[in-house]
This record gives C-alpha cells, structure tokens and sequence, in this order.
DNA sequence: GCACTATATCGCCATATGGCGATATAGCAA
DNA sequence: TTGCTATATCGCCATATGGCGATATAGTGC
C-alpha cells in the first residue's frame, strides 16, 4: 500500500522536534548524546524519535566506537523522504526556535557530553 | 513559529482518509455527502477531516444552496500545503485502496445521495 | 412561520503518541 | 572477566487523534 509509506513519513515529518533534529543533522553529523543536549529531552525519548526517522528513511547511522552517529538519508529507500529533505534544505531556515538550536551547534562537542568509554585517563597528577 | 505551520501541514497528511480525500478532489469538486459515500465514513468524521485539511490550507470550499462543494486549494495560503499539493498530483496513483475509490466516482452523483432541500415534487401519479 | 436536508459541532470512547525514568544491550578499556 | 559509557528498549502516564452517534446550525422551499 502505497499510502502507507507516504503516510507515515507525514507522519515522522510531524514532530517539531523530530524536524528538529533533520534541521540539525543538515548542518552535521551528530551523536545520540549531542542531540540530546541540543533538544534537551531525555536520551530515551531522542532515541525514540530517531527510530521513526530512521524507519521512515529520514536519516541513516554509523557505527563509531560506541557513539552512532546519525545523519540525513541519502533518499535511496524513499521519494517521499528523499523529496521532503530536498525541501527541508531551504524551509525553515528563518524558524526562531531552530535558529537557536542551531546557534548551540557550534559549542557541542561530544567530548564533553559524553566522552565515550573510559577515557584514556590523564596520567595522574 | 514557521516549525508550527509546516508539522500541521504534515499531520494534515499523515492520515489516509485525509490523502484519500485530496486525491479525490484532485479528479472534480465533490460536496460532503459525496465524500461521505465514496469514503465509507460518517458524515461527522469526514466533516472533520476536511475541517483540518481547510484549516491547513490544502483544500477550500464553497457554498453552493445547501451543498458545500470542496476543492483543492489554489496554494495561496501555505508554501508547504501547495508544495505537497503538487507532489500529490503524481504521488499514490497507483495506491490500489484509492484506486478503487476513484472507481466509484463516476458512478457518485450528489442528486442521488443528497438530493438537496426537499426535491420539487414529481407531479404525484 | 414550518418541514426538510446538508453540514458542523459536541460528547464520548478506544487507540496512538510523546514524554519520562528505569532497565537492557553493546562497545571500549583494562 | 569487571567497570564504565552510549544507545536502545521497556513500562508507565498524560494528552492527542480518529472514529461514531447525537445534536446544533444553516440553507431551501413551502
């Protein structure tokens, strides 16, 4: 059923903040933790939203070390997915909540928020 | 909050009666009761998915006597509710379930189903 | 006015959704 | 293995959604 799939990419699209996180990824790559941080929502419920749009063929992951990072889709699984990316590089560019996510983008670094497995531990002292 | 604006439009989108509907209007104008019969729904729930698709700027209507004719909406009110309206031109065509629907739609004939206020009386006899 | 019809709105119910904290899973380092 | 961390999944709750029947509203014709 065709509709199905069209549906619920309408469906993933119809999140604030899982349009968020697409406008977010078109800026970079990012890791659960640092998307996290920029939403300030609980890491279950990013993990959560990434899963829709992950199924949906809104973003893909990779695997890196124990981080995942995600990123936008490349659209090969969905052209209802692969046409609303395209629109989403220029809709709400201007959107004042975004926009300040956005502005925090810079400053994340996933160093800080969740320096990964034990970090080789600074020689002590 | 431009965010607000585009998640409407895709929530409007998200549920298959509602694509069900736009594709329908994209063949002729139908009035509420046609839409009623063709979608096998009660009069009440159709009237409020086409509330949602009007508030969302994807269809708009028009009072003709006691029928209220629906139609696509020209665009005017929202680039994303005009954007998807385009897409929907090509998009789902072959969705079987709304395939079958746009069967019954020439056979569809408002002065059988709602014949309107009481009908000029055939000449009794 | 009255009778009738088309549509909109209301009240309710079952299910879906988005949020959270808690827990399970997976990967890295030692 | 053990210990730590990043992510995913689970269980729960409050709210939103889509469905319906019943009722209110608006329009026509007499």
């Amino acid at each position: 059923m065709e509709t199905k799939k069209f549906t619920r990419v309408m469906k993933a699209l119809s999140d604030p903040n899982r349009v968020t996180i697409l406008k977010i990824l078109a800026r970079r790559h990012l890791c659960v933790c640092e998307l996290t941080a920029l939403l300030g929502l609980a890491q279950s419920t990013v993990s959560k939203h990434l899963r829709i749009l992950e199924e949906t063929g809104l973003v893909s992951y990779e695997k890196d070390g124990s981080w995942i990072n995600y990123y936008l889709a490349d659209g090969s699984d969905s052209l209802y997915a692969a046409t609303l990316l395209g629109h989403l590089k220029t809709w709400l560019e201007e959107d004042p909540r975004i926009g300040k996510i956005l502005t925090g983008l810079a400053q994340v670094d996933r160093r800080r928020l969740c320096p990964g497995p034990p970090l080789p531990r600074e020689p002590k002292g």
